[in-house]
DNA sequence: AAAGCTTGTTACCCTCCGGTAACCGTATGA
DNA sequence: TCATACGGTTACCGGAGGGTAACAAGCTTT
C-alpha cells in the first residue's frame, strides 16, 4: 500500500508518471497495471480518475499539446519581422522537445499510438501548429498551397526531433532553431519567388 | 469457401488484400480474422502463409519500403546536377506517395502502428532515404548536421504528403514536386552561406 | 470514540484475439 | 478408381488485459 494522497495530488502524479511510461512503450504496449506498478499504486486508482485507458491517454495528449502551443506562441509574439518570428519559433519548438521529451515522444514519437480518437486529436494539434506557422508564407500564393507548405515545416520540424530524440542526442535547442530557420526562411523565399516567376 | 488458388498466388492476394486493411486501420486495430475476412478467407490460411500477425505485417513494411526506395533511387540516377537531384527525388517520392497510397499510409500514416520491430524497420527505412538525401547537402559542413537536416528533409515530405493523402485529396506529384524542391533546394544553399559566415 | 467520507487493495469477470488441432473436399496421377 | 497431396474449414484453446465489485484501512468531524 503506498502513501495516501489527496485526489488531485495524486492525479497529478498518475498523469507525470504514466506520460514517461506512454512514451517509452507506446500506448497498445502499456497496460493499466504496466500504468499502476510506475505510478506505485494498484489499478482501481486510476479508474477512480480517469474513466478509460483512452480517457487517461487523450488527457496526456491534451496536456502535452498545449504546453507545446503555448510555447511557441509566446516565443512568435515577441518578434516582428518575419524572419525574427521563423526563428523564435522553431526555438521555441526545439526548446520544448529538448526539455519536454516525453511530451514530444507522446504526440510525435515512432511508437506514438494512435486508434480514431487519438488520432484526431494529434492531427488537431499539428493542424494547429501549422496554422500559426502558415502566416509565414507568402500570403499572394494559393491558400491551398500554403497550408500544404506550412504542413511540410512542420513535418520538417518534427523529422529532425525525431531523428535526435530517438538516437537519445543531446543537442543545443537555440544552435539547432538558428540553423532550422535559416534554412526554412530561405525555402520560404524561394517560394516568392517561384510563384512570381 | 473461397475459390481454390495455388499457394504463390493466394500469398500474394493476402498481401494486396491485407496492405490496405492495415493501412486503412492500423496494426492493432486489425484482428488477423478482419484480414481474413477481406481476403475472403479463413484464418488458418493466413498462417499457411506467415508465421505470425508480425511476420505478415513485416512483410508488407519491407515491401512498401522496397518500392519506395527503388522508385527514388532509380528517379535520382538520371539527374546530374545537385538541384535536379533534388527536383527529381521529390518528384519520384510524391509520384510513389500518388500510386503507392496504401504503402504509404502503412509506413508514415498517422496510424501506422509500432511495436518494438516495426519501429526498427520503419526508422531503418527512413535512415536509408535519409542517407540518400544527404550527399545534396553541402560537404563541407559537419556531417552529424548534414544528418540532421537529411531527416528534416525527409520529414517535410512526410509531412506534406500526410497532410494530402489523410485529408483525401489529390494533387500532381510531379508539380508538388517541383515546388517542394524549389524550397528545399533555396534551404539547402541557405545552409551553405550559414555555414561560411 | 464512533460515524462517515476518502483512499486503497484484493480478487475477480469477461471479452477479444492470436494461434492451432483436427477434419473435409477436390483435383491429379498411378 | 483409389491414394495422396493440397487448399480450405470448423471449432477450439489460452492468455492478456480492460474494467469492476466488494472490502479494508485511515483521516476528520462532532
Amino acid at each position: 500500500m503506498s502513501m495516501r494522497l489527496p485526489a488531485p495530488a495524486r492525479r497529478e502524479q498518475i498523469l507525470d508518471v504514466s506520460v514517461q511510461v506512454f512514451a517509452r512503450n507506446g500506448f497498445h504496449s502499456t497496460s493499466m497495471n504496466d500504468v499502476a506498478d510506475a505510478v506505485g499504486v494498484t489499478k482501481p486508482v486510476l479508474y477512480q480518475h480517469f474513466d478509460s485507458k483512452q480517457d487517461l491517454y487523450l488527457a496526456l495528449l491534451e496536456e502535452a499539446g498545449n504546453r507545446l502551443r503555448t510555447a511557441v506562441s509566446k516565443a512568435v509574439v515577441g518578434a516582428t519581422t518575419g524572419k525574427q518570428q521563423t526563428e523564435m519559433g522553431f526555438r521555441a519548438y526545439f526548446r520544448w522537445v529538448a526539455d519536454d521529451h516525453d511530451a514530444f515522444l507522446l504526440l510525435f514519437g515512432s511508437r506514438a499510438n494512435r486508434d480514431e480518437e487519438s488520432t484526431t486529436t494529434i492531427r488537431r494539434i499539428t493542424a494547429e501548429t501549422a496554422k500559426a506557422i502558415a502566416p509565414l508564407i507568402a500570403a499572394d500564393i494559393e491558400p491551398e498551397h500554403q497550408r500544404t507548405l506550412a504542413q511540410g515545416l512542420v513535418g520538417l520540424a518534427e523529422g529532425v526531433s525525431r531523428y535526435l530524440v530517438e538516437r537519445g542526442d543531446s543537442f543545443d535547442p537555440d544552435l539547432l532553431g538558428r540553423q532550422v530557420a535559416d534554412m526554412a526562411w530561405a525555402g520560404l523565399r524561394a517560394v516568392h519567388r517561384t510563384d512570381h516567376a
